[in-house]
DNA sequence: CGTGCGATTGATTGTCTTCAATAATGGTGG
DNA sequence: CCACCATTATTGAAGACAATCAATCGCACG
């Protein structure tokens, strides 16, 4: 397995022959840092370059009339920020960096030419996007209507699950930046109600976060006590590897 | 302007010229009807026909551990039903009839053959699915800390700027089908609350639900007081057409 | 004319927010 | 290396909004 995250991103959502692995490398040449808390892309603008994550962690989020902000999505490596902008002009969302991320700068000229050249690698955004966008309607699903408890740990279940994907667990472990305001920001809760729940996740011995390391200690635990099933993750390749 | 709902969205969306109309117009050619409350699509199943809606509303749906019911879309005359089923091979939700529906069935070798032939079209498809994607995201936003009184608010006025695109509307009001208990499901609220907060909105006189009309009495009360801009529509006919 | 679904209203309970204060953590410069 | 500052985490108490439980009403339809 290769050490590039959007490979392993694409391995894990469907099958790759070494051309098209190719192809997707070459779109990883022009790569920049961003810094921690600087928007990769702002609402509003029209982006003149697609962004890929390949360090690091950033969220799509909104800013509320009331100057409150609701993220979206968590981005990891592997992840398109905007592939969308190549037909939605503007942006309707702002994403961000989490923490110091490595972006590769990716021209829509370049996307366009795969669609052409490597029908099926161009397959396999699709269905990247379209899994984000699965993603999307689960949590929808999950902020509706299920108390605090199951919101953060689905999202905790997820986060985990998904960069198990990208090689960045070890031993039920990850390294995870997110602050508690952050997963209040994304679960629609406060940040004193997050640190509430947190504790009774690990209570529970469900879930602990401690010292920017997230540790599932019983994910197939966590699967019932909060209704996650990362079926809607269309993985082909989902099986309890740490 | 055409009666076909299907190009009416599309010409929302984009710009065709009279061959990509045609094209869309020949997907419409095997229509049948669904009656209320029968599942279009359901979850779990790989199914080997697109559907569009020609006629009537649906709504995408999961159905929690619990029982419960949680709407994840509505789907109005001119929506695709599940175009994403040509990569993603399983569905992940199920999609109802709310009304007695006429639907075009199509087979997924049309909707790939397009986008050889008539590449632009497949653009205003793609256009099209990115839209259903920024109104997803806005009903993540709008659900997750702003209240009831909102979250109703501004699913009335989505389905009001969305129904006079297609032609649905007149004089201010709109044929609207859906239960208090549906837009519960659809906002997370107990269909209980849901007729406080209609009640409300009849009071504050922003929108009146009667006998299965809705008739929004000023949309720009209702966008500043329900925080509804339309704007994530990504509309360029945008306007204060009745 | 009953039957069933949807709408309406009331009373009570519970979860999460808000406000507030303090403790831990991590980074920076002297 | 330590003091200082900003940020994040933690805990408590009070209040608000929506859920829940429960009952009634209205209406369409067989």
């Amino acid at each position: 397995m290769l050490h590039n995250p959007l490979l392993k991103k694409l391995a894990s959502v469907d099958h790759l022959t070494e051309t098209e692995e190719q192809a997707a490398m070459a779109l990883c040449h022009d790569v920049r840092a961003i810094p921690r808390r600087k928007d990769i892309v702002s609402e509003g603008t029209s982006p003149d370059r697609i962004h890929i994550i390949l360090e690091g962690w950033a969220a799509r989020y909104n800013v509320l009339p009331d100057g409150s902000r609701r993220i979206t999505a968590f981005l990891l490596p592997g992840d398109f920020c905007e592939i969308h902008a190549t037909v939605l002009k503007k942006m309707d969302h702002s994403i961000i960096a989490l923490t110091d991320c490595q972006v590769a700068f990716v021209s829509p000229e370049q996307i366009n030419s795969i669609a052409g050249s490597t029908p099926s690698l161009a397959r396999a955004f699709w269905r990247s996007t379209l899994i984000d966008e699965a993603i999307l309607r689960r949590w929808l699903v999950k902020g509706g209507r299920s108390d605090a408890f199951e919101a953060v740990g689905h999202l905790l279940g997820e986060l985990y699950v998904r960069a198990r994907l990208v090689g960045l667990t070890s031993d039920h472990s990850l390294e995870m930046p997110l602050t508690q305001e952050e997963i209040g920001d994304a679960t629609g809760l406060t940040p004193v109600h997050v640190n509430r729940v947190l504790k009774r996740l690990r209570e529970f011995e469900l879930a602990t976060i401690k010292g920017g390391t997230l540790r599932i200690n019983n994910i197939e635990a966590l699967r019932q006590e909060s209704g996650f099933n990362p079926d809607y993750l269309h993985l082909s390749v989902y099986d309890s590897r740490p």
